[in-house]
RNA sequence: GCGCCCGUAGCUCAAUUGGAUAGAGCAUCGGCCUUCUAAGCCGACGGUUGCUGGUUCGAUUCCAGUCGGGCGCACCA
């Protein structure tokens, strides 16, 4: 089922090995889930608690106390913590079908529970909550279960080993990263980190558009600056692009330069008059500038898909003839068009124009096409705002092929604009893109961790402003240096006890957890157990802003307790638990940091 | 005009997807360095969640309307 036709052009491609087939698939994701539940891992408290509650309301049905349906109930944690660890609603949800008052329900629920060493106690408040008050063991046995699982605490097998694919980026051949592709690079990543972390086996995938209009532009403008016209002069190309970036193509191309990327090689063929040459040559010139920006940026992706690719092989025009066998097309004005109504389109779109060329959303169905056959169970393709238009017609498209896509296939992840600020001004201009401010400008003006973290700190599709005095300094205001300095602490005061000749005893330190005497201490333990289900909301949601937000909070909580107690005491019982603590606090930052892409550094 | 997104402290933003008294940082004001990094910590100030209705035990969250901002509405990509 995969094709390998697509992918002949990247050897260095390997997905259609991987994947066979819907069955095949099918087949590992459930033995996959299988080993999941017999390799056992404890379960996290909240699944814990909800499991408790499972077992107190069907002995309560079994008792005929409560003969209802059961609601879809919530385990969340307090806000307050005068509201104990953790609160449950499902006496609220009850009440009303039982006939009962929530605090009644709610107190039969209680009594049901089953015992569990963990819960220090379990209290009805308010309306009707179910509060429970953990014990201090069970925020020992997460400390502990940190350090076990190290580089693997947080991670999870919820996907089950099925196939996403995730697009992000997919800029025109045209000119260098924007700060828009910035920001969806940061997303993107940091959604393909997470959706790994949780057992999703994903591909990060670029689409290029490097065979609509917007590439003659680029070879005439490329053209033009190889004869030495300039934006200013009358001849200049209309719509041409007018960036320095175009005259350094030119100048390489004129000096017979050879530029590769994504597996091709081009050697410019110098003559002013070969445009397709010019054409071939500027394309590869700044896929590899492209490509060397995302690099930079600590993204790669595992497939780089051509638009051309898709008419080579015929692709576009099968779309369209599947879908006219379909008959969801047909015929006005010279055109055909494709009756995209029928699937909840505002009106009906052109796909192959009166001159017979074909518009530019056919080739993407043909892509998200690609996706199917390729057999990605998940598509998530990351979308500049100002494209959500494109969204509905891709879908009706490949609702129209009838070929058993799903409605709502593929997902989408759409990140608003990004303004960036210097100085209390906006910045628009870019000496090498010229109108608009690069990738690499941010990378040059706030360094990469600082660019990465504060471009997934806000909820995509809110607009974002990027202060870069902010993100330039090294102080408390700049939120990605607060997370860093938590982080190099503990490598400090890892340094600081082999010079004092102090050793760490794990095994003394895993009995004396309860010498953390301060509720400081508590604080950063419950902020330690809750990095599993944040990475787990992040991935279901696709919403990497939840991880920055939480490590901030984890940072913060650190610092206070740090501030608060002396780590390197005499006492060996107290100073193993305390390190042991700060030991499991610099694993969860660190585990957490890398799936934003950001660094954990030693020392600052 | 139609569609999508956003309106939360002076500023930048959160809010566990419908939970209890809406939280952080910055800014402002006041404290804390002989101590593992003060790149830090503590305290104070700051709110009719744009507005009006509705749904229900309960709404920043869902629905309708309205005002304001952004984006999109091509036989361009």
């Amino acid at each position: 089922m995969a094709s390998s036709k697509v992918f002949r052009a990247f050897p260095g491609d390997t997905v259609h090995q991987v994947i066979h087939s819907r069955a095949v698939w099918c087949a590992a994701a459930a033995a996959l889930r299988w080993r999941a539940v017999i390799a056992g891992a404890p379960p996290f408290m909240k699944d814990a608690l909800r499991e408790s509650l499972q077992q107190a309301l069907d002995s309560l049905r079994r008792d005929g106390v409560l003969d209802v349906p059961l609601p879809d109930f919530v385990v969340e944690r307090t806000r307050s913590h005068e509201h104990g660890d953790f609160a449950c609603n499902v006496a609220l949800l009850l009440a009303k079908q039982a006939g009962k008052k929530p605090r009644d329900v709610a107190a039969a629920i209680v009594a049901a529970l089953p015992a569990n060493p963990l819960l220090a106690r379990v209290e009805v408040a308010g309306p009707g909550f179910i509060n429970f008050y953990l014990a201090d063991a069970a925020w020992h046995a997460e400390v502990r279960r940190v350090l076990q699982e190290g580089a693997g605490y947080g991670r999870s097998r919820t996907g089950g080993g099925r196939v996403v694919g995730v697009e992000f980026v997919s800029a025109n051949p045209t000119g260098p990263l924007h700060v828009g592709h910035a920001r969806a690079a940061a997303i993107g990543d940091s959604l393909s980190r997470l959706l790994a972390a949780t057992g999703w086996k994903v591909y990060r995938e670029y689409y290029y558009n490097d065979a609509g209009a917007q590439i003659g532009n680029l070879a005439l403008s490329v053209q033009a600056r190889i004869r030495g016209i300039e934006p200013a002069d009358p001849r200049w190309p209309e719509n041409g692009y007018r960036g320095d970036y175009i005259c350094d193509v030119a100048r390489d191309y004129l000096a017979g330069a050879t530029v590769a990327a994504g597996g091709e090689r081009v050697t410019a063929a110098k003559s002013p008059d070969d445009l397709d040459a010019i054409r071939r040559f500027a394309v590869t010139w700044l896929r590899r500038e492209q490509d060397a920006d995302l690099r930079a940026f600590g993204v790669v992706f595992d497939v780089y898909f051509l638009e051309s690719s898709l008419y080579r092989d015929a692709k576009v025009q099968q779309v369209v003839e599947r879908i006219a066998a379909q008959g969801h097309s047909y015929e006005a004005d010279g055109a055909l068009w494709l009756r995209s109504t029928t699937f909840g389109d505002d009106k009906d779109r052109v796909m192959r124009k009166s001159d017979g060329s074909y518009t530019y959303f056919v080739p993407d169905v043909a892509y998200h096409l690609s996706k199917w056959e390729r057999g990605y169970q998940r598509a998530i393709t990351e979308l500049g705002a100002d494209h959500h238009g494109s969204l509905t017609r891709v879908r009706a498209g490949l609702q129209a092929l009838g070929v058993g896509i799903p409605k709502d296939w593929p997902e989408y992840v759409l990140h608003q604009m990004v303004t960036v600020m210097r100085g209390g001004e906006e910045v628009k201009i870019s000496k090498r893109a010229g109108s608009y401010v690069t990738l690499r400008d941010l990378i040059d003006m706030a360094g990469l961790d600082a660019t990465r973290y504060f471009l997934i700190a806000r909820k995509s599709d809110s607009q974002l402003v990027f202060d870069i005095d902010l993100a330039r300094a090294q102080t408390n205001d700049n939120p990605v240096y607060y997370i860093q300095y938590a982080h190099a602490r503990v490598c400090s005061v890892e340094r600081q006890l082999h010079e004092r000749g102090m050793v760490f005893e794990l095994g003394n330190a895993l009995q004396h957890l309860d010498r953390l005497d301060s509720g400081y201490a508590r604080s950063v333990m419950v902020a330690l157990s809750r990095y599993p289900e944040t990475v787990e909301a992040a991935a279901a949601t696709c919403e990497p802003h939840v991880l920055a937000q939480y490590l901030r909070d984890l940072a913060g909580a650190f610092h206070v307790w740090y501030n608060a107690r002396q780590f390197l005491v005499d006492d060996g019982d107290v100073r193993n638990a305390r390190v042991a603590l700060a030991w499991a606090t610099r694993q969860v930052l660190a585990n957490g940091l890398d799936l934003l892409g950001v660094s954990a550094p030693q020392s600052m």
